[in-house]
DNA sequence: CGTGGATTTGAGAGAAATCAAATCATGTGG
DNA sequence: CCACATGATTTGATTTCTCTCAAATCCACG
């Protein structure tokens, strides 16, 4: 069981860090406990104080901040593989929401255990390490899309950026991935409003660039769409030399 | 004069980490060669690949990123005793530039020495890896700013900020600090038009919440400035115990 | 087959951008 | 010490993208 759960990890991890057999091994010894959250489920709240990490073994969770005036902007989506709460391993004081987009199975990996591997384990520790600054640089990206992009270049990069990281870990088939978001949700990740989003969406639909099926986006012209979005991805720090 | 240089970066990483002596002394034996910057010049390119860390000893930079079509967006801007690449150690290809605001000081540490040190003192590795989670926890609220804030509270947030940042490191006096940045650098941060920014300041000092002359902000009324940019510091992490 | 969430459509309002030009420093060289 | 060049700030007028408000439709599910 704590078997699959580490699969997914170490999956994602090699994506962007070298491991080695021993590596590979140490990372399936972490104790990791399952656990299922329903859709729009809080698992960490802002202010809270963290004493385990996150895995995502299957779903899609997403973190957020809100305004007092209860605006709320979706920081980052995060995909089976990833650790979105890595950073409470050194920040113990959650400065954001971490929530379920939808049902998902977390792993929980108790800090205790992360950090004595990190002690042993000073690839796998750099290899964390450079995890966290991978997370920096998608943050850095979504700055200037939401910062300096129109509302459907913001969609489109957005786009783009979701099916190369889905991808890197097996879970796109051709231009086609799933993920089960609304439209509202699109919204608060690209900071448009509802309305705005629904025509962006219609527009780039229109120019025959994407086609949605209920929770399966389809890229019909990739290359068209990445275009319209700015997307390079070399921010993605996708291979393991760079 | 490398003592004078690591100075600045061990009264910075202490406001947020727990420094014993022997890892200050650690940090100040590290081979650090200062070299001068002037204002507006690119101190490393996005694409290019790094080979050392640019502590600021002196001045000011920033870290931006700009679209194809040249609209420019600022992700950060850095004070005396930061590393602002400090995430080049393990992702070596820059993925954004390096510019220096104000003609500055920079004290330029090769990866190999800092790897080095990682490998032996694995409470300093600790603390720089907490100071890039700082870092990304810093892009979390520059996303929400960017994206869910009015200009005038865009503006009174990050004047919030860098307050709260420059006194950690006593670059404040009283409520008055030196910040030498054009009101289109501070459109480029907060991703307002450089006429939007020359209102929201004008608004900001006819409500008698901030003062400027030159480079010196001074906020006159400083609890009605954050409460202005809905500014709460937890996200700054600036204490070693969170 | 009703029900509530999600999507879609229409119309009007608003925050900020753009365009254009004036004014205000700041610093340089004659 | 002043004329001039350059960059920064300020002001005014207009435009545009996106939001808000409101309501209709669609759809999945019990």
């Amino acid at each position: 069981m704590a078997g699959t759960l580490s699969e997914a990890l170490v999956r994602k991890i090699s994506v962007s860090n070298r491991l080695d057999r021993a590596d590979i091994e140490t990372l399936q010894t972490l104790p990791i406990q399952r656990r299922e959250f329903r859709a729009r489920e809080i698992i960490v709240h802002d202010g809270q104080r963290a004493t385990q990490c996150c895995l995502v073994a299957e779903g899609f969770v997403f973190r957020s901040k809100s305004t007092p005036d209860g605006q709320r902007q979706i920081l980052s989506l995060h995909i089976p593989g990833e650790i979105p709460d890595l950073q409470s391993l050194h920040l113990g004081i959650m400065d954001h929401d971490l929530v379920a987009l939808t049902s998902c199975t977390l792993g929980l990996i108790p800090h205790e255990a992360l950090k004595r591997m990190n002690a042993v384990f000073p690839n796998i520790a750099a290899a964390l390490w450079r995890e966290t600054l991978i997370d920096a640089s998608i943050f850095r990206e979504w700055i200037l899309n939401v910062g300096r992009r129109t509302g459907v270049q913001r969609m489109a990069h957005l786009l783009s950026e979701m099916r190369r990281r889905l991808e890197a870990v097996g879970r796109t088939s051709g231009e086609t991935f799933r993920l089960p978001i609304t439209q509202a949700e699109l919204g608060d990740c690209l900071a448009l409003s509802t309305v705005h989003v629904n025509r962006v969406l219609q527009e780039l639909r229109g120019d025959g660039l994407i086609e949605i099926d209920r929770a399966a986006f389809n890229l019909l012209d990739r290359a068209g769409l990445e275009e319209r979005g700015q997307f390079d991805p070399h921010y993605l720090h996708l291979t393991p030399s760079a």
